[in-house]
DNA sequence: CGAGCCTGTGTGACAGGGTCACATGCCTTT
DNA sequence: AAAGGCATGTGACCCTGTCACACAGGCTCG
């Protein structure tokens, strides 16, 4: 049975184009692997077929940013900007568990690009949302307070228990921040009873007052 | 005579789509102008063709940071999200000079990106350069301090005379801060003699010693 | 078992930077 | 000359990032 059918996305694609996709195995990559870092040769289009890959911005300090996640189904343009554009990528792509994916080489994602309209369809569509993301995130880091960011992390990531099970410095990376920031903000908001908090654990006991964090402080009427 | 042979990307398309393609009339917008502001519906793919418009993203606050620019020759891909992504976007658009550019509607748009290799090209090109673009931004906010972001807007912006004729507030929206913080950071470079600075100009003085502000305070061996 | 050791966390001090609230200045309009 | 508008300077204050540690829990390995 070919990855092709399994993949939602692709399995809509021509006919010519799933046989000339179907001629790639799947790879499988541990959890922790790296993909790929700043300054290495673009070998491809990357498209995740199972598991959960991040690319970070990494600075100079060591501290490093959440770009975006790239989930199942989903394609990690990052490797593709080398292609188009010309210029070095400067992301760093890790596999947060064990991943799943396809590497389309550069000569066949440029003959599915030209023989087939769904599959541009497709990696169009892969762009614009990366770049909503990114620009969601600039919206984010220059505007939106740590306490805000980290309100709304805490709602949109924590589980069906309520519980977020995530260490200081993840949270930090993911909002942008440094993890001793996480940790203040963390005894504050615990202190005001919103969340309850233990070593790689947060518990929301207040979501209410952690959405109106999340929409900042009230503009004065 | 067609504008579509006055622009260098545009001519060396196949003849078939700049016949499309000649069939859009340019519109000339005067400075100032705002070509697109959040929630506006999408009217196409944007193609400037002489003067400058620069994307902004604004804050609550009345913050805006400069996304990019867009140059004659470039496309504002910004208006193109919506319709490949399915997303709204959230910058605003705005003619720094008096501009000329092409419209090129949504059916036309996707008749062109179905019928022509080249103006697929050129459409990915773009997204990919200003995806780099915005990852640039995202590092320089996330990792570069003020002082670096201001010297190096100097140097890239400054004209021939070594000048550069923008106000303090346009600065600050460029290298995303405030205003007050350009004020006083400029005056502490002032001090320290690197630049001369009056009511809308900065004069660089000593560029040498900018470039290495620039670079960031160094590394300890 | 205890000794190390790694990882996740708390904390204090300090500098850089964003915000608010004004006070100047400078230039243009009437 | 008066008035208003823009560009700029300044002080106070709080939030945030950084550095330098201390301390806890768990792990392995002798």
């Amino acid at each position: 049975m070919s990855w092709t059918q399994d993949t939602i996305d692709i399995a809509k694609l021509e006919a010519p184009a799933r046989a000339l996709l179907d001629t790639l195995s799947p790879m499988s990559v541990p959890k922790g692997a790296v993909l790929f870092c700043p300054g290495e040769a673009v070998k491809g289009y990357v498209f995740v077929l199972s598991g959960q890959v991040d690319v970070n911005l990494v600075g100079p300090n060591g501290r490093d940013i959440l770009l975006y996640r790239v989930a199942p189904g989903q394609s990690c343009i990052q490797s593709t900007l080398g292609l188009l554009g010309g210029e070095d990528y400067t992301g760093e792509a890790t596999a947060e568990t064990p991943t799943k994916m396809v590497l389309i080489p550069r000569d066949v994602f440029f003959a599915l690009i030209y023989s087939s309209p769904k599959f541009r369809r497709l990696v169009f569509g892969a762009f614009a949302d990366r770049m909503q993301a990114m620009m969601q995130l600039i919206e984010n880091v220059s505007f939106m307070s740590v306490e805000a960011r980290l309100a709304a992390l805490i709602l949109d990531r924590a589980g069906p228990d309520n519980c977020l099970k995530m260490t200081q410095a993840e949270i930090a990376t993911a909002i942008g921040t440094a993890r001793e920031v996480v940790s203040r903000r963390l005894d504050k908001m615990a202190q005001a009873g919103l969340v309850g908090h233990e070593r790689g654990v947060v518990i929301i006991l207040d979501a209410k007052r952690l959405e109106d964090l999340r929409r900042g402080p009230e503009l004065k009427a």
